[in-house]
DNA sequence: TATTGTTATACTCTATAACTATA
DNA sequence: TATAGTTATAGAGTATAACAATA
């Protein structure tokens, strides 16, 4: 357990992060902004799956991942295929297209940051992937808790 | 330097993290939001100072920077006091009931991190910080170059 | 009845550009 | 002319609620 004084200065570094991610997605093509890489990112990294099962990933609501798939189907980077399970479902999968553009995005985000983490090591970089991957993990699923009342009413996160 | 699977990852945690913001907002009282809540927090830690100082600290632009200002000021957390050496420039002072909103949040943060970082220790959430705070060093500022060509036409960030 | 997904609405944060006042 | 700051406008991301279709 960590200082009062220690949780004040890590919300501040935490906020302060907007830059790096604001810098990130300034690199990004016209038409692919954020929300739709992290959807193409996490297709090709995941595989086909249901919109819930990403929304879940992208530790959104369903709602706004319904508008984020929207968006890249529009584009022909996905195909919303239907589920034999279930038919209100929809499976989504990458599209050749789509492979093109997840290609073209882990380009530039390398050279974004190759220029800019020149000076860490292989190592620097996997320690700083392994706490973001524990501090997440800490945290759990912090979306709203749609319609349940079981919790506290303020939210745990 | 890392190679490009490593960057790739690092930016998909980097995304995710949007989650844990989003949880540490939503604990905030309703009348003031993350933005105001940063500017709160920059005046207790740094002291006073003029809208260009916190705009820089806050690595956004001015006009952002403006909007948050005049929303604490309204609500009386912070006075702007003219400046005695540029009559263009405003210095920003936290008031009494500013330090007091300062508190709450701190208190609320705290409370935040407690319940789901029980089980980090002092020394994890120390080396967290570090590595943020390494992190956006490597970045520098990542603000758009306003006007400013004489880098190339993509910004480095 | 409950669940999957979509759409409408509203709010926050951000940047760009045009503007005022002062240096 | 250049700089400090404000305001108007537009775009991205998100959540809530109401809704349709299916389980």
């Amino acid at each position: 357990m960590a200082a009062q004084s220690q949780y004040a200065e890590l919300a501040r570094q935490l906020s302060a992060l907007g830059a790096v991610k604001r810098g990130l997605a300034r690199i990004l093509p016209g038409e692919c902004p954020s929300g739709s890489a992290a959807v193409l990112t996490l297709l090709d990294r995941h595989g086909e799956m249901r919109m819930s099962r990403l929304a879940e990933l992208l530790a959104v609501d369903m709602s706004v991942t319904s508008r984020h798939v929207a968006h890249v189907a529009e584009r022909g980077w996905i195909e919303r295929l239907p589920d034999p399970g279930d038919r209100r479902s929809r499976i989504l999968r990458l599209t050749p297209a789509g492979l093109d553009m997840v290609d073209e995005l882990a380009q530039r985000t390398a050279d974004m940051f190759a220029r800019n983490l020149g000076d860490w090591s292989d190592d620097d970089v996997g320690q700083l992937i392994a706490m973001l991957a524990r501090l997440r993990d800490s945290f759990g699923d912090c979306r709203a808790r749609h319609h349940d009342e079981s919790y506290s009413r303020t939210p745990v996160c």
